[in-house]
DNA sequence: GCTTTAAAAAGTAATCT
DNA sequence: AGATTACTTTGAAAAGC
């Protein structure tokens, strides 16, 4: 039987950081190639990159959003080119900005097929929402870790809302154990 | 003083223009689906419960009564789809569902998920199909559900798949199409849910 | 509340061949 | 009848309406 905490994997990656500059984010556009810029939609400027693949948003606050990445190392590489490319610019960029984890994105798979209609009850019709209507999977909010776990009828389920990697290991335990208690694990 | 007698006035005046505002909206919207007296009420309560609870704060009073009218139809065990209800209401499929979801949770409703059977009843009848039509559908449902087989899946597209099998099997053949069509479904659901109930079923279509 | 970004899960749906 | 594309859900930040 394979842990299912060996088959966690991290699906994407949100932090925020800033460049403690204000920017002039028309004439970035103007500049910056491959960059989306359309204030009447979104305040932000939108830059992607392709290794590792992610998207920025850079707002004039100098502040910035980096999503899309696949770990927080990738998150770091990522910014570092924004910020790189933002240099070339002569816009003056901080040594080295501190840099945030809001939110991490995992899968992970318990192996087993699940029962969500006797989850939903077992684990409580108060602590889950599983309205197979609007959407296939169950929701599951923990609170600790803090975050919300989405459960599939394959097994399958995405944890999100946790800010290190370890709070998806810690959900993934709970999860099996709270099911194998309920007997619905098998 | 006078002022502010004045304006409590007002403000119960409206309150209460949009109670009634709301409660002759779940009447307009349960006349239109045909739905009990019984269910009206249900729906009454929980709207004014939602309104007591302080929940219509952001949200617009016809989402609420809506949502309430589907909450109630499911509480009474004559569920409609959020599909057939927003075509009775000004609110929108998406909004209906949220504020659904967002009301259970804050009143407690504590909703089981809807039982595919609840459907064959009503929508056998408006395919004319006998009542060994429905039964048949029932075991199709019973059987196929307590193997897993209805995880994540939508209640109106698990029963029309299975109603469309019994239908085979009773030799009253409905088409995909007329089982959808009265299901709110397509017809490409109802042949991939098909296909896994037979299986699991053991009968070879 | 909304707007935008990215990514996964699985179901449903629209559209085209 | 496939295949494709796209939308549903969860979470978080940013600035502005």
């Amino acid at each position: 039987m394979t842990d299912p905490k060996d088959t966690i994997n991290i699906e994407n990656v949100v932090a925020s950081t800033g460049i403690g500059q204000e920017l002039d984010l028309q004439s970035v556009a103007m500049d910056l190639e491959g960059a989306d810029y359309d204030p009447e939609q979104f305040p932000g400027l939108v830059y992607r990159t392709q290794n590792p693949k992610s998207a920025a948003l850079i707002f004039r606050s100098g502040k910035i959003v980096c999503t899309g990445a696949k770990s927080t190392d990738d998150v770091h590489e990522s910014l570092r080119i924004v910020f790189d490319k933002l240099r070339e610019l002569q816009i003056q960029v901080n040594e080295d900005p501190e840099i945030v984890v809001q939110n991490i994105v995992t899968s992970a798979d318990l192996g087993r097929n699940l029962n969500l209609n006797a989850i939903a009850i077992g684990l409580g019709l108060e602590n889950i929402e599983y309205e197979p209507e609007q959407f296939p999977g169950l929701v599951y909010r923990l609170d600790e870790p803090e975050v919300v776990a989405l459960l599939f009828g394959s097994g399958k389920l995405v944890i999100t809302g946790g800010k290190r990697p370890v709070d998806a290991e810690h959900a993934v335990d709970k999860i099996v154990s709270r099911l194998e208690d309920l007997g619905l694990l098998e | 003083r006078l002022r502010k007698w004045q304006e409590r006035i007002r403000t119960k005046d409206a309150g209460e223009r949009n109670l009634q505002f709301a409660l002759s909206e779940i009447d307009r919207m349960a006349s239109a689906l045909g739905v009990p007296r019984s269910v009206r009420e249900v729906a009454s309560v929980i709207y004014r419960r939602a309104l007591k609870e302080d929940l219509i704060r952001g949200r617009s009073i016809e989402g609420v009564a809506t949502s309430a009218l589907y909450a109630a139809c499911r509480k009474e065990g004559i569920p409609r789809s959020l599909e057939e209800i927003s075509e009775v209401s000004r609110v929108e499929r998406k909004e209906i569902g949220r504020t659904y979801r967002y009301i259970s949770q804050e009143l407690g409703l504590e909703m089981r998920p809807v039982d595919p059977k609840k459907y064959v009843p009503r929508f056998c009848s408006e395919l004319e199909l006998s009542e060994e039509v429905q039964t048949k559908a029932n075991e199709i449902i019973e059987k196929t559900a307590e193997e897993g087989l209805l995880s994540g899946k939508s209640p109106t597209g698990y029963a029309a798949a299975a109603i469309y099998a019994a239908s085979l099997l009773c030799n009253e053949k409905k088409t995909q199409r007329e089982v959808a069509d009265v299901a709110q479904v397509t017809e490409v659901t109802i042949r991939n849910r098909y296909q896994e109930q037979i299986e699991a079923m053991g009968i070879h279509g």
